[in-house]
DNA sequence: ATGGTGGCACCGCCA
C-alpha cells in the first residue's frame, strides 16, 4: 500500500519537513494522504518459469496486489518463498498440476479466501481474497481472480466441446449469486483472463476475427451478460475510451508482435460500480511484451483510493 | 499462404 503523495512526491521535497503547513504559518496537520491500492492482473503462462519476470513487475510499478493465470503449477510447488523476497509475504493459490491456475500475492493480509469451482470439471480458475480489518480497510474489499477457459479453435458448441465448456462457464458464473447486482453493493473488483475481446477496438481486426474464438458474438454476448449481471464497470475503457484500440495480448506466432500489432484486449479488470469510482489510475504493461522470454499477455495495473 | 510459437509433461495436449 502506498499513498498517492509518496507516489507523486518531487524529489526536490525529500529534505524539506513533511508537514509544510506549519511553514505556512496554518497550524492544522495535514490530513491522511488517502489510502490507494493498486490492482495487477496477469496471465503469467507458467509462475515457475517467469517467477522472475513477476520480480520484475513488482520492483518497477510495485503493485499492492497481483492477480496471476495460468500458473500451471501444483499449490506445493509454488514459488512463495521468490515472492516473499519480491515484497509479496501474503499467497493465495489454486493451482493444479500442468495447466490453468490462479494466485494473488499481496502485500496486505488477507481477511478471507475462497475458491469456487465450474463446471464440475475441477479446474483451478478461480480465486477470491478478501481485504479488510487486517489490511487496515475500514470497508472491505473482494477481489475475484479469474482464468476464463480459452474455448478452443472452432466457435461452434456442437462441434467443439472446448467451446461449450468457455460458454457453460460463463452461464454458470452469471448465475453465482456472489456476482451479482445486491452483492455489488459491497466494494468488489473482478480481473483476469477472461478471454474474450468484446468490443472492436479490443481486436486488431472486428471483421477479420469476427469468426475467431475470443471475439465471436456468441461469447461477447455471454460475457455481457455475466458483466450485466453484476453491473459490473469496465474499468479499463473507462480511462481509455471504448473506440481506441486497446490490447493485452499478442501471440507468440507473430514473426514481430509489436511490428505486426495484431494484440486482443483479453485481460479485464472491473468493478462494482461503487469502487470503479474510486479508480485513479490504469496502465497496460506493453512494455512487458518485449521482456525477454515474456508471457503472451501483458500486466494490466488499476489503482484505487481505498 | 492457412502456418507460425510456447509450456508442460511426456512423445500429445493446451493455449
Amino acid at each position: 500500500m502506498r499513498s498517492s503523495k509518496e507516489q507523486f512526491a518531487p524529489k526536490a521535497d525529500l529534505n524539506l519537513p513533511r508537514d509544510l503547513s506549519s511553514l505556512a504559518g496554518d497550524s492544522r496537520p495535514l490530513k491522511d494522504p488517502p489510502l490507494q491500492i493498486s490492482i495487477a492482473t496477469w496471465n503469467i503462462n507458467s509462475v515457475r518459469l517467469r517467477i522472475d519476470l513477476v520480480g520484475k513487475l513488482a520492483a518497477e510499478h510495485s503493485p499492492d496486489i497481483i492477480c496471476l493465470q495460468e500458473t500451471k503449477c501444483p499449490d506445493d510447488r509454488f514459488p512463495a518463498k521468490e515472492a516473499g523476497k519480491f515484497g509479496y509475504p501474503y499467497v493465495a493459490i489454486n493451482g493444479q498440476k500442468g495447466w490453468h491456475g490462479v494466485a494473488v500475492l499481496s502485500k496486505l493480509p488477507f481477511d478471507e479466501v475462497s475458491k469456487q469451482g465450474f463446471c464440475d470439471k475441477g479446474d483451478a480458475r478461480h480465486i477470491a481474497v478478501t481485504l479488510g480489518a487486517s489490511a487496515g480497510l475500514d470497508d472491505p474489499v473482494t477481489i475475484h481472480n479469474f482464468y476464463v477457459p480459452a474455448g478452443g479453435d472452432i466457435p461452434d458448441p456442437d462441434e467443439n466441446p472446448k467451446f461449450r465448456h468457455k460458454l457453460d462457464f460463463l452461464d454458470e458464473a452469471t448465475r453465482w449469486e456472489l456476482l451479482h447486482r445486491a452483492e455489488l453493493e459491497h466494494r468488489s473488483v473482478l480481473v483476469g483472463d477472461l478471454n474474450i475481446a468484446p468490443l472492436e477496438a479490443d481486436v486488431w481486426s472486428h471483421k477479420q476475427l469476427l469468426d475467431v474464438v475470443s471475439h465471436t458474438p456468441v461469447e461477447v454476448d455471454r460475457l455481457g451478460r455475466l458483466q450485466a449481471a453484476g453491473n459490473w464497470v469496465d474499468v479499463m475503457r473507462n480511462f481509455i475510451p471504448p473506440s481506441e484500440r486497446l490490447y493485452t495480448w499478442w501471440s507468440y506466432r507473430a514473426a514481430d508482435w509489436a511490428a505486426s500489432d495484431r494484440g486482443r484486449r483479453l485481460d479485464h479488470v472491473w468493478a462494482s460500480p461503487a469502487f470503479a469510482s474510486r479508480a485513479r489510475t490504469m496502465s497496460v504493461l506493453r512494455e512487458a511484451r518485449g521482456w525477454e522470454r515474456p508471457s503472451d499477455h501483458v500486466p494490466v495495473v488499476v489503482s484505487f483510493e481505498a
